[in-house]
DNA sequence: ATCATCTAGCTACACATC
DNA sequence: GATGTGTAGCTAGATGAT
């Protein structure tokens, strides 16, 4: 190799790893939440969606919908501070029906009362972009993935050292 | 009892009525605030009191009870029912008090005692009546009211206890939670708070099954809060840290932990502590996190009035790998305590384990921060920690009296000195030639632990003028190891005399002779040329001890290196003379060094790479679990590096063969653990574009949704990260998603299928997701918004986008067979974006669910989310738009895609949308299909997928998910409808655990060109 | 100055409703 | 079982008490 190519070569590498930084960043906060996969994807799913629809509004509104909402809090706690109860004039029958008993189970099924898993995490095992793009046996070596693409045939992918 | 009394409203005067009113008046005012309520309990003792005077104590309990009653029925959020419950609790509280204080005194004892009781008693009694109402607010309330009466009750008799524990049993099982939440902290109470003997009591037994087995986080919560701290029931509490809820994981910080205050380190042994603190720090939540640090860099370090080192001893630091994580976090939370650090000219003549690994956490900070000021102010000359590494060697190495936890002990020192070594500044060069001459001696004649040598290296490489000088040095201090170490042995053979380890010799010699004929077929196969050691040397070889030793020292340093070999001459001779002898060493710790050196020198040649990969194949194929995982990591970093130019060609080894491996590896559950790194390396490789065959991606995505690894967590959570990273990072990787995202969904939905008939199987119908789940995930992994750094390529290129793999979907929809399947899938469509302009795909999409929405018998939901998906189709794609097809869209119809025996190969131009819907309506009538699509109904094609793949037996089922189109194509040429067969049976034996069936099992696989390559060797 | 207490605002989870 | 609302348990900043 020239030492031409070896400057673009830097140069390359140098542009490449900022990108890398910044989409690698990119998926591991993203992925962050769904580590385990499966099932769990749908919070994070979810979330995203929240983030999306109101990103774009802010400013004046702010102030309209905290009025309103202090309005309707405010609202809302007088409604309930209102509920008292009065223990001088009351159904005497009332008592009937609040110790009734039920047909029905009011008891959990008995599947859902042990559970093998314990509820406990399982080991968080860290995939990381960092960890994705290192060599196995040299944890010092990066590889870089994101934007440094070249047809296939002339891979290379290591690139500098860490 | 009550029953008797009868209230006369219009007799007003009657004391009954007084009573009443009385009562009724306290509550009143009692529910509108907690103000007063000290005086409310006050009033109610007198009426109380004067009525048990006057004979009317029943009267007063029975209007109580009534009273008490008309809040059961308040929901749990009602602030009036929990100002009665405190009513009753404080009156409970003081009556209990005013009894204890009477007992005490000596006075009027007996009478008050036995109301009270009787009170207690009967009010208990009456709102158990409620215990399990219908209403679950009533059941909410009368456990709330059980709770703080046991709160504030000194003690209960026998029977009221039996009859409490009998009700609230069932209470731990309650449909709700809160009610289940208030039974834990009733039983609460009843645990032996300082139980010794080895049974743990009734109540505390319920709080562990409550705290593992409770699906509610709360519960879990309460539980974990009030069972009593034991050493049977410490570990219980303690693996909270770990509950799938956040807030529990924060709270066995902010809580359990930090209220046991300096006693943790009593009670708690040193792992559990390292790994407490692990969890902590390695949460996945900011919040736990946060809390973790708390409680370590500001409890625990105040407790040891901030003192670090005091608080390192209390974690062991020696041998806890945590501390690491505690020292960072107090640097970057405690600047205060960080500021005091000074560290005096005389501490490095007195270095303790906990003084030099904060030394080494300190100097580490600084330099990352850039403090240069600190560190000048702090650290010594090189030539003087030089000096200081020396006196710590010559400690451990020049006194042969030391016990064993003084050698640990010194060993740590050295290793942190050489951690501060490595990042040290040698501007001055004295310092630089006095370190380089303590690092080269130590490396050569002291017998250092692996970690040592590792760090030393690293020093090495530090100080060396470049690599070629840190590769010169290196290789000739292992060179003079084994030397030393033949000549060793030739001093002790001399002296005949000495027989007393003539056991180990013997030991030594199977192994020595083996070793022997390995380098022997070595040094014959290859024609290399022998060691530059003297010929005479050849008849000894080193020690097993020292072969370890020179093979580590080897491996560390081909880790820090990246010159190619070709100018290195010196590792070439390294590779002959250690390396591979030691890979045809029948010791397999020996060998697997020697599987790991040769693999890391294959990454900087690439003939060596592709020379050995052939062993490597054979490791994997042969070797035992350990080497597998090895073999495999450096087959995965070869490719990685090389990329596949090791392969196929004139002397190469077949890439089929490797493939052949990483299949047959990544379905053999019995080792998980080369499952999980064969998944992660080739995650590697896609992502790295050094792998692009779509069937092997096909694979993956199965292996990541099949039941059968769902306990491999290791793989799961590898392929849970790099799939979306692969989907995401590229456009080109989304379409290979496309390409197989309809496939993997309708093997997945059939197996999920089978797995809700079939109860038999030995994997449980829930450890699979259910295929809404799947199609939701493949959605979003296909959804082209979410590829980053897209360019006009995306645009440009039409084929392989979502919308391909909607059309996929519905095309082969009859084959979803189960009702509920084509509902999820369905109920989903939703999700799809609208990105694609492809009109005439659309036009298609919307012919396909026209025709379901008429036809087919589905339900309501599924109808209303066809309707939904039609009118955002109409809006946002079709409408003004005339017929006119503004893609080029050269149809690629999933089912073909699959008969073609290349991925890459793009699809014929002959589709026709009516053919689709001569499908459709065939499918319609639920007439089975007749012909080779479906031989024996969906059955045959289940159970293909569950049972072992026969040989012989070429899974005609399967071919019925290729529908029409492929049909006919598979009319045509019959040739390509083999592979395909082929491939069904490979894919198909991912998604299950394969039977044991013994060596035929390779023959499923039914290429020509079997990895066969890879059985021989190793037999003879 | 240091420590409690209060307040608003946040998020994940739980509940209710259809 | 998807949806919107409600709540628990923080978290941070302000305020007041000692």
């Amino acid at each position: 190799l020239s030492t031409a190519t070896n400057k673009e070569n830097l140069i390359e590498d140098a542009v490449t790893s900022v990108m890398d930084r910044d989409v690698m960043a990119y998926f591991d906060e993203t992925l962050k939440k769904s580590w385990r996969g499966r099932e769990h994807w749908k919070i994070r799913n979810f979330k995203n969606r929240l983030g999306a629809n109101t990103g774009d509004e802010a400013g004046k509104k702010d102030t309209d919908t905290t009025e309103q909402e202090k309005e309707a809090v405010k609202a809302k706690k007088a409604a309930k501070n209102k509920l008292t109860i009065d223990f001088f004039n009351f159904d005497h029958t009332v008592e009937e029906r609040i110790f009734e008993k039920k047909k029905a189970s009011i008891e959990m099924s008995q599947k859902s009362r042990t559970t093998p898993g314990h509820y406990l995490l399982p080991n968080d095992y860290h995939f990381s972009t960092q960890k994705i793009t290192r060599l196995f046996l040299k944890p010092s070596q990066q590889m870089s993935f994101f934007s440094h693409r070249k047809p296939p045939s002339s891979h290379q992918s290591v690139s500098g050292t860490l | 009892m009550s029953e008797n009394v009868s209230i006369d409203s219009d007799n007003s005067d009657s004391t009954n009525s007084k009573i009443f009113r009385a009562i009724a008046d306290v509550f009143q005012n009692a529910q509108s605030t907690y103000a007063g309520h000290r005086r409310h309990i006050a009033v109610l003792k007198r009426i109380q009191s004067k009525a048990t005077e006057t004979g009317y104590e029943e009267v007063f309990n029975y209007w109580f009870n009534k009273m008490v009653t008309l809040i059961l029925p308040l929901k749990r959020t009602e602030i009036v029912g929990d100002r009665i419950v405190r009513l009753v609790a404080g009156l409970v509280a003081s009556l209990d008090h005013e009894v204890e204080s009477l007992k005490e005194k000596q006075e009027d004892f007996d009478g008050k005692e036995k109301i009270f009781s009787r009170f207690v008693n009967q009010f208990i009694r009456h709102i158990l009546r409620g215990v399990e109402s219908r209403e679950k607010n009533v059941r909410y309330r009368v456990a709330q009211l059980l709770a703080v009466i046991m709160d504030n009750i000194g003690e209960i008799d026998e029977d009221l206890y039996k009859l409490i524990m009998w009700s609230f049993e069932k209470r731990l099982f309650d449909k709700e939670a809160p009610v289940r939440v208030q039974a834990i902290f009733c039983l609460t109470k009843f645990q032996d708070e300082d139980n010794t003997s080895e049974t743990i009591d009734e109540a505390s037994t319920k709080l562990i099954h409550a705290i593992q087995n409770d699906p509610s986080a709360e519960v879990r919560r309460a539980a974990m809060l009030n069972l009593v701290s034991l050493d049977k029931t410490r570990n219980i509490i303690m693996e909270r840290a770990r509950d799938v809820n956040t807030v529990n994981r924060r709270i066995v910080y902010t809580r359990v932990l930090k209220n046991m205050g300096a006693s943790v380190f009593q009670e708690l042994d040193g792992d559990l502590i390292g790994k407490l603190i692990t969890w902590g720090l390695e949460d996945r939540e900011e919040s736990v996190r946060n809390a973790c640090v708390r409680l370590v860099a500001f409890e625990w370090l105040n407790l040891m009035d901030g003192d670090i080192i005091r608080l390192l001893s209390k974690l062991n630091v020696t041998s806890n790998n945590v501390c690491e994580k505690v020292l960072d976090a107090i640097f970057n939370y405690r600047e205060d305590t960080v500021a005091k650090i000074k560290l005096p000219v005389n501490v490095w003549d007195s270095l303790t384990a906990e003084i030099s690994f904060l030394i080494k956490a300190f100097h580490t900070h600084c330099t990352q921060n850039k403090l240069e000021d600190i560190l000048d102010g702090n650290f010594p000359e090189a030539s003087r920690l030089s000096e200081i590494l020396q006196k710590y060697l010559d400690l451990r190495f020049s006194n042969n009296n030391l016990s064993n936890t003084d050698v640990s002990c010194l060993e740590f020192i050295i290793e942190q000195l050489l951690s501060v070594a490595f990042k040290y500044d040698y501007s001055d060069e004295v310092g630089r030639r006095a370190m380089l001459m303590i690092i080269r001696n130590a490396l050569a004649n002291y017998s250092l632990t692996a970690p040592i040598v590792r760090i030393a290296l690293q020093v090495l490489k530090v100080l060396s003028i470049n690599e070629r000088d840190f590769i010169a040095m290196t290789v000739e201090i292992i060179t003079d190891i084994r030397d030393e170490d033949i000549e060793k042995q030739e001093a002790e053979e001399a002296n005949q005399d000495s027989r007393f380890k003539q056991d180990e010799d013997e030991d030594d010699e199977a192994a020595v002779q083996s070793f022997h004929s390995a380098v022997d077929d070595l040094v014959n196969n290859k024609n290399t040329t022998a060691p530059s050691a003297a010929p005479a040397v050849q008849e000894k070889e080193v020690s097993p001890h020292t072969l370890l030793g020179c093979l580590t020292m080897s491996q560390f340093m081909l880790e820090l290196i990246n010159l190619p070999i070709d100018e290195n001459v010196m590792i070439s001779s390294l590779i002959d003379t250690l390396i591979t002898p030691a890979v045809r060493n029948t010791q397999s710790e020996v060998r697997e060094l020697g599987v790991r050196n040769l693999g890391l020198c294959s990454l900087l040649d690439v003939n060596i790479a592709t020379e050995s990969l052939y062993l490597f194949g054979m490791c994997v194929s042969k070797g035992d679990a350990s080497l597998k995982t090895i073999a495999l990591k450096v087959i995965a970093d070869i490719f990685s590096v090389h990329g596949t130019k090791v392969v196929d060609g004139e002397g190469k080894v077949d890439s089929i063969s490797l493939h052949k491996i990483f299949y047959k590896t990544l379905k053999n559950c019995e080792l998980p653990e080369c499952q999980a790194t064969v998944a992660e390396g080739l995650c590697k490789l896609f992502l790295g574009d050094v792998f692009v065959d779509d069937d092997l991606f096909e694979t993956l995505v199965l292996s990541y949704f099949s039941p059968a690894n769902s306990q491999n967590e290791a793989l799961v959570q590898a392929f849970a990260f790099c799939l979306p990273v692969y989907c995401f990072s590229h456009i080109r990787h989304q379409k290979r998603m496309v390409r197989v995202a309809g496939d993997v969904l309708l093997r997945l939905s059939v197996l999920w299928d089978e797995l809700q008939t079939n109860d038999d199987s030995s994997i449980s119908p829930d450890s699979m997701l259910k295929p809404n789940v799947i199609f939701q995930e493949l959605i979003e992994w296909t959804d082209s918004g979410k590829v980053v750094n897209q360019t006009e390529e995306h645009f440009e290129d039409e084929e392989d986008t979502q919308l391909h793999f909607l059309l996929g979907v519905l095309r082969i929809y009859y084959k979803f067979e189960r009702k509920e399947v084509k509902k999820m899938i369905l109920t989903n469509i939703n999700r799809f974006s609208f990105q694609d302009r492809s009109i005439r795909k659309w036009k298609e999409v919307r012919d396909i669910l026209e025709d379901i929405s008429e036809n087919d018998d589905i339900d309501s939901a599924s109808r209303s989310s066809i309707a939904k998906f039609l009118r955002s189709l109409e809006e946002d794609i079709l409408s003004g738009d005339a017929d006119v097809d503004t893609t080029k869209d050269g149809t690629s119809d999933m089912g073909e895609r699959l008969s073609a025996s290349s991925s890459e190969e793009r699809m014929s131009e002959d589709e026709k949308p009516e053919v689709t819907l001569a499908v459709s309506n065939e499918e319609n009538s639920n007439v089975p299909i007749a012909g080779i699509d479906k031989p024996s109904g969906s059955s045959d094609a289940l159970s293909s997928v569950l049972l072992p793949p026969e040989p012989d037996r070429m899974l005609p089922g399967d071919v019925s998910r290729l529908r029409s189109k492929k049909r006919k194509r598979a009319d045509i040429s019959g040739s390509e409808s083999n592979s395909d067969q082929e491939k069904s049976s490979r894919l198909v034996s991912f998604v299950l655990p394969e039977p044991q069936r013994g060596p035929s099992s390779d023959s499923s696989f039914g290429n020509p060109v079997d990895d066969s390559s890879f059985e021989d060797e190793n037999d003879n």
